[in-house]
DNA sequence: GTGAAAGCGCTAACAT
DNA sequence: ATGTTAGCGCTTTCAC
C-alpha cells in the first residue's frame, strides 16, 4: 500500500497526500480529513527507504563498540539510547568482534546510518584512516586525541581517576607497597590509568614504582585472580589499583581464599564503578567512570555534527571520580 | 558519488557498474576490472535508501526490549549480535523505556527493519494487537504462547527451571520453611516461576504454600534487602528462592547484617545465572537461563520467517538448568 | 556482453 | 489549495 493507493482513495493526488503528512499547513481541512481517513483505512505507512533517498537521513545512528556485552557497554549504551530517543534517532548497535574480516566497519548497513559513534579502544591506524576517507559524520569514543585528530571525540579523563585513586591509597599505604593491575598493555583506558598510577607515585616517592608493581593482562575476573595468586606472599599490607571492577574482584576472590581481606588487610580500588562494585561484598572503592554520559555525549556530538558538517571539531571529555566504599577502610 | 559517476568513469552505462556488484559472472573480466578500478578510485559506495527502494529490504533487524540495560539484556543481545552477523544481518536496538507515547512501536525508524524481534514481559493486549495488523515478519520473545497465537515465539521454560531449583531446596528446607520472593507480579517470567515453586511444594507437602510465603516485588537488589529486612526473624533455617539474581543479592546483603550466612544459615537459589552470580561471595546457586541462545534463536526465528513468510508458525522453547554453587550447600 | 529505459515510492519545485 | 512532473540512485527486463 503506497501513497499512490491513498491518493486514489482519497480522491486526490499523491501531491497533496505527502502535504497533509509533510505540511499539513498547505491542504484545506476537508482535504485532510479525506486523507487521513484513508490512510487510516488503508494501513499506509510511507515507505522509509523512498523517503530516506530523497532526504538523504534514516534518522538512525551507527554505535560500534568493541563488544556489546557487559556491564560497562551495557551501560554506555543505555545512556546513548536514552538520548538518540531524545533526539529522534535509533540506534543500529554491534559489536567489532570478529569483524576480522579486515575490510570495512562491520556494520553491513553502514549505508544506512546518518552517523556512526566507534569506540576504538587499542591503537588501530588503518581504522582511523578509513574514518577519514568516509563521508558519513562520525564520532570517536575513547581513543585519545592524538588518534582522533580532526574527528570529534568523547573521552574519560583516566589520568585524573587514577591519579585520584592513587592519592588515595597513598593515604592507606606506602609508595612502595602500591601496584596496578591493569588490563590489556595497548588497551588506550589502561594505558593512560597505568602512567597517571606511575606518575602519582612518582609525585610522592620521588620515583617511579618497580615495573613488577605494573602488571597488565586481561579486563577479566580471571586475570585478577592470577594476579593475586603471583603476588600471594607480597599482597599483606598492600595496595591495589585495579584496572577495572571485574578484575579487582578477581583480586578479592583470590584473596579470601588466601585469608587477605580487602579493606583490612590490603587495600583495593577498582575502576568504572560498575553495577557489581555496590552489590558484592566488600563494596568496591572504585573510580566511577560516567558510561552512560560517555554514550549520551556520543549520541549528542553526532547529532551536533550531522546538523552541521561544517563545525569546528569538539572533543568531550568526561570526568571520573572516586567513590570511596569498604576496599579501602576496614 | 554515485553509479552514474562511476559508470562516467569506466565509460560504461550504469546497467554494468550494477552488473558487477551484483552479477559479475554476466560481465566481461576486462570491463569489470575497468569499472572495478573506477569504483575504488572514487570510493564509491551503493546507496541503500535506493537498493532497499528495490530490493525492500535492509537486512537490518529490529529489537525491542523493555530495557538494553543490564547482565540479562546484555547477553541476551550479545547472542542477538552474534546469529545475525553470522546471517548477514545488523541490530537496530532499542529499549521500550519512555515509550509511553502510546503510539506505535518506538522504533522511529521501523520502516527500515526487515523484522522485529521483540520482548513482552507483562500483558499488553494492545501491543499484540497491533503486532497482528502490522505485515513486518515479527517474533516475540519471553511471552506465554497464550499471547503470541499465530507468531513465532522464543520462550524459556521458566516452570521447568523453577520446579528443578525448589526440588533442590526442598533437599536441604522443609516445605513449609520454602519461600519465593519474586519480581513484579504481572511478569511473565516471575508469574510462571511463582506458580511452578507453588506447584512443586504442593507435590511435595500436599498443600500448597501460605500466601505470605509468595512475595512479588521488582527485579532490584533493593527489593530482595527489603525483603530480608521484613522476613529477618524467620530467615534462619528457610529457603529461598529468589525472582532473579540480583534478588537473590539483596537477600545475601541484607542477610549477612543481620549474621545470617547463605548457605550455611538458610538455602537461597536465584535465577538467570548472571555474571553477578558466579562473581560474587558466596557464589550464587542460581537458574541458568541460556540468554545468549535466546537472542540467537531470536535472530534466527527471524530470519527464517523472512525468507519464507508463509511458513507454518513456530515456537522455540529453551530450557534453563540449575546451577548448583555456595547458597546451597556449606 | 552491453546499453536503454522503466520503474521502486516518495518529496519538492513548478503550474494552475 | 491542489495537481503535474522531475528526479533521488538503484536493479532489472528487454533489446541489440
Amino acid at each position: 500500500v503506497s501513497i499512490q493507493d491513498v491518493a486514489e482513495a482519497a480522491g486526490v493526488s499523491i501531491a497533496t497526500v505527502s502535504r497533509v503528512l509533510n505540511n499539513p499547513t498547505l491542504v484545506s481541512p476537508r482535504t485532510a480529513t479525506k486523507v487521513r481517513d484513508a490512510i487510516n483505512a488503508l494501513g499506509y505507512v510511507p515507505n522509509a527507504f523512498a523517503q530516506g533517498l530523497i532526504s538523504k537521513s534514516s534518522r538512525v545512528l551507527g554505535v560500534v563498540l568493541p563488544d556489546i556485552h557487559g556491564e560497562f557497554y551495557s551501560e554506555l549504551l543505555r545512556g546513548a539510547d536514552s538520548e538518540a530517543r531524545h533526539q529522534g534517532y535509533s540506534l543500529l548497535v554491534c559489536s567489532r568482534l570478529r569483524s576480522a574480516d579486515g575490510s570495512l566497519l562491520p556494520i553491513a548497513a553502514l549505508g544506512f546510518v546518518d552517523g556512526l559513534a566507534l569506540m576504538i579502544t587499542e591503537p588501530d591506524e588503518g581504522l582511523l584512516r578509513l574514518l577519514r576517507t568516509h563521508a558519513t559524520p562520525t564520532v570517536v569514543l575513547d581513543a585519545e586525541a592524538e588518534a582522533g585528530a580532526g574527528i570529534d571525540t568523547v573521552i574519560v579523563d583516566n589520568a585524573a581517576g587514577a591519579r585520584e585513586a592513587t592519592e588515595h591509597l597513598l593515604k592507606h599505604v606506602p609508595a612502595d607497597r602500591l601496584c596496578f593491575v591493569g588490563g590489556p598493555r595497548d588497551n588506550f583506558d589502561t594505558k593512560t590509568r597505568a602512567a597517571a598510577f606511575i606518575d602519582a607515585i612518582a609525585a610522592s616517592a620521588g620515583a617511579p614504582p618497580d615495573d613488577a608493581r605494573v602488571a597488565f593482562g586481561t579486563y577479566s575476573f580471571e586475570w585478577g585472580r592470577q594476579w593475586a595468586s603471583d603476588h600471594a606472599a607480597s599482597l599483606d599490607r598492600a595496595g591495589v589499583l585495579a584496572g577495572n571492577d571485574e578484575i579487582a574482584y578477581g583480586v578479592v576472590h583470590r584473596a579470601e581464599e588466601l585469608g587477605l581481606k580487602a579493606g583490612r588487610d590490603f587495600m583495593l580500588v577498582g575502576f568504572d564503578d560498575t553495577r557489581l562494585a555496590s552489590l558484592v561484598r566488600p563494596m568496591l572503592s572504585t573510580v566511577r567512570v560516567p558510561l552512560a554520559d560517555v554514550g549520551a555525549a556520543a549520541v549528542s556530538l553526532l547529532v551536533k555534527r550531522i546538523k552541521d558538517r561544517g563545525a569546528p571539531v569538539s572533543h568531550v571529555r568526561l570526568t571520573p571520580r572516586l567513590i570511596v566504599r569498604e576496599t579501602t577502610r576496614d
